[in-house]
DNA sequence: TCTCTTGTGTTATTATATAACATATACCTG
DNA sequence: CAGGTATATGTTATATAATAACACAAGAGA
């Protein structure tokens, strides 16, 4: 991340107050329909992605997890992490070793980022991939999921 | 990599013998066309990776990296494949914390990986990341770099 | 030869993630 | 509601991955 940048405590786009608040209910919702449990861990460690509102290290939500300042023990944000993934309530970014939360709800949609070397905020996007992967099938490859990360400069960071 | 597969030895893709020896010979050309130098541990690291045909993990480079079993100490080994991805000689796989070698020689090409989930074979292709990426220009993104990792089952793994 | 740059050797440490097992909590079924 | 089962959590320990920092060595050019 950003170790030259200018930008890091720029615009906040995490959310707070009644949007957080929000956000978890739905969260609630949706887990309801999926007959699954936003537990206790789980719940705090959407709401810590949601809040910071970009890329999470696991170490720092571990750090965080705490409302007195106590961390977790790793197992417990890595649980609840792997949960989030799996209802697509957060996605991994592999090549920052990140966590950030997704507000589109759908279990198996096809997430990519652009990723701003310069700041370290991650704008997720439906990338097309039909073209990237047509080589697939040819090949007779099954292709279950696909991974795609853009690094470059966000259009702030480009003025810098 | 594949927990439940049962091609976990089958067909070796490395190279032995001339073939290995002329890809190492051909790197050596290569770094002398950039004014770079394929010293010792470098061209080890190479070797062991073209060698295995297949995506390594670091410490299992570190642990072969002797020849008389001895292992290499964490740093040689990731400058050493700092600088082969740096030449183009390889890459990293993020989603495996893995390296593998690269056969096209070219700097800044862009590489995707189809990686079977079961045998953990990697197949590097030339992706078509115009589509994919079209977002990022309007939105005022400048993209340096693409990663693109496709998850799922190769053909012979299918046939389990 | 001098000197600058690049690369290596080495020790230590930091960062990331999971194994293993005991305990607890929810959910189902009788 | 009792009892069993599956799921989730708490806890300790450890595995895995990567880098910091600094001393030393080797190559390239003046």
């Amino acid at each position: 991340m950003g170790t030259d940048c200018h930008h890091e405590d720029g615009v906040r786009t995490g959310l707070s107050g009644h949007a957080l608040t929000d956000a978890l209910a739905l969260a609630e919702i949706r887990c309801g329909q999926s007959r699954e449990r936003l537990t206790g861990p789980r719940r705090r460690v959407l709401e810590l992605l949601l809040g910071a509102g970009g890329p999470q290290k696991a170490y720092d939500l571990i750090a965080a997890f705490g409302t007195q300042g106590e961390a977790a023990k790793p197992p417990t944000v890595y649980r609840a992490l792997e949960f989030l993934e799996r209802l697509g309530f957060a996605h991994r970014i592999e090549s920052l070793n990140a966590y950030v939360a997704c507000h589109r709800h759908e279990t198996g949609h096809r997430a990519a980022f652009l990723i701003c070397g310069c700041c370290g905020t991650a704008s997720e996007f439906e990338p097309d991939l039909d073209a990237p992967i047509a080589v697939a099938a040819p090949a007779g490859y099954l292709v279950q999921a696909v991974t795609l990360e853009a690094r470059g400069l966000c259009p702030a960071c480009q003025r810098a």
